[in-house]
RNA sequence: GUGGGUAUAGUUCAGUGGCAGAACGCCAGACUGUGGCUCUGGAUGUCGUGGGUUCGACCCCCACUACCCACC
């Protein structure tokens, strides 16, 4: 899933991400922030204009991130409770609450497909006890999260009037089956309306560094019962061997017939590991920051474009790879745009950068149909 | 032609009679549920040329050269 903090995909407009890939298959589902769109331009605002679907014009399925990791980067100006975490807007300084509750209530108000429970990311490193104190106060969160959602789910933007339903063709129906699909009509245009009309709410796993109380978070989470499931405070500064210990230790638990989604996972070679292991979802802003920082990720490894090396390289970024910026751009230009601080420059990087993520996951489930994900990961293995 | 000024890293410029500096640029590295085109490193060089003074000169003196300004 690629990630689009404020309402975009940072330099990639909404119809590119909807023909990213080889297989112009684009982006099936991208996430949003809470606490960005709650700062601005307010969530309030989002829902008046009928959701973040129809703001954004993305008419695929969005998945917001409840605002507790951005708390958690942001602990200098953080103040953990019980009762949820105050901060200060990074934006103009004001101070601000976030509980549960206000975290459902906003990401319901921006009209999610999946809404993610409030949580606390420990942080890495943290002593045991420390970190089942802050599993026990995600665990009392989650069940919070749960309650305000299930009774407010349906105050999503377009069951308030009808006429804000927008057709999403290409959606994945996660969670509670939807009311029959039916011809909506906006602004005098009949549109195909395929969504689910609610949302969902998807728990997370915390635990820390520990795989106890990793298993015991899952069973606990799983026990308060959600329709897929996150699995947090990873890649916090933690070895790799420590991440997929973490991985493994909740997919033991958490059910396979849901979505288990790893938070703010990887590198490509990563991914797939992830994926043979059995995670479904994953997230990460590597593929959009790497790209505007001038790092591609190819078939070959990784690529530093502003390297001088590719000043008279004519060759694509990727020979390899069939997507668009490959097909058309040499290295020599993409390294001229960058060295020359064209915004050109970082909206190809990303456009290479996804449609390498997405292809790679592709592989993954072709791979993985075929009953042989081994090839892959020895293939990952070695990039990495 | 006359007078004045300048000359140090790729560029713009600091600098001191005793190890050659900054910024930008350049080169490279980092980035994992995105506040931040960001962060971290590295290399720069006949200190215009030739003489002189001095234990020692990028620095002081002389000449030359180039460029800039003013005047004729």
């Amino acid at each position: 899933m690629p990630v689009g903090t404020a309402g975009s995909v940072k330099a990639v407009p909404q119809d590119i991400l909807e023909d990213l890939g080889s297989d112009h298959l684009g982006a099936q589902i991208i996430l949003g922030n809470t606490y960005h769109l709650y700062l601005r331009p307010g969530h309030e605002l989002v829902r008046n204009l009928g959701g973040l679907h129809r703001f954004m014009s993305w008419e695929r399925a969005l998945l917001t991130d409840s605002g507790g990791f951005q708390v958690f980067s942001l602990s200098e100006l953080r103040k953990v409770t019980e009762e949820g975490v105050s901060f200060r807007s990074h934006i103009d300084g004001t101070s601000h609450l976030f509980t549960p509750e206000r975290s459902m209530e906003i990401q319901i108000a921006l009209g999610a497909d999946i809404v993610m429970a409030f949580d606390e990311c420990t942080e890495h490193p943290a002593e045991k006890e420390r970190a089942r104190e802050s599993m026990e106060l995600t665990l009392r969160w989650a069940r919070r999260s749960k309650k305000y959602f299930e009774a407010h789910k349906r105050e999503c933007p377009w069951t308030e009037s009808g006429d804000r339903v927008i057709g999403r063709s290409g959606d994945r129906n996660f969670g509670e089956s939807p009311k029959s699909p039916g011809i909506v009509e906006i602004g005098g245009q009949n549109y195909q309306e395929q969504r689910p009309t609610m949302p969902s709410l998807f728990g997370i796993v915390q635990g820390g560094m520990y795989g106890d109380l990793r298993r015991e978070s899952a069973e606990r989470t799983v026990e308060i019962g959600f329709p897929g499931y996150a699995i947090g405070g990873l890649s916090v500064g933690e070895s790799r061997t420590k991440t997929m210990e973490m991985i493994a230790a909740a997919l033991e638990i958490l059910p396979k017939d849901k979505p288990r989604y790893v938070m703010g996972v990887g590198y490509p070679e990563e991914i797939v590991q992830y994926a043979a292991m059995g995670v479904d979802m994953m997230d990460c802003v590597l593929p959009t920051r790497a790209a505007r920082h001038g790092l591609l990720f190819t078939s070959e490894g990784r690529m530093n474009i502003k390297n001088a090396r590719y000043a008279q390289d004519q060759l694509p970024p990727d020979p390899r790879c069939g997507c668009r910026v490959c097909g058309r751009y040499t290295r020599a230009y993409l390294r001229h745009l960058f060295v020359s601080q064209e915004p050109l420059a970082a909206v190809l990087n990303t456009i290479h950068n996804l449609a390498f993520y997405l292809d790679t996951m592709r592989s993954v489930r072709h791979a993985i149909e075929l009953g042989d994900l081994s090839g892959m990961l020895r293939g990952s293995a070695s990039l990495a």
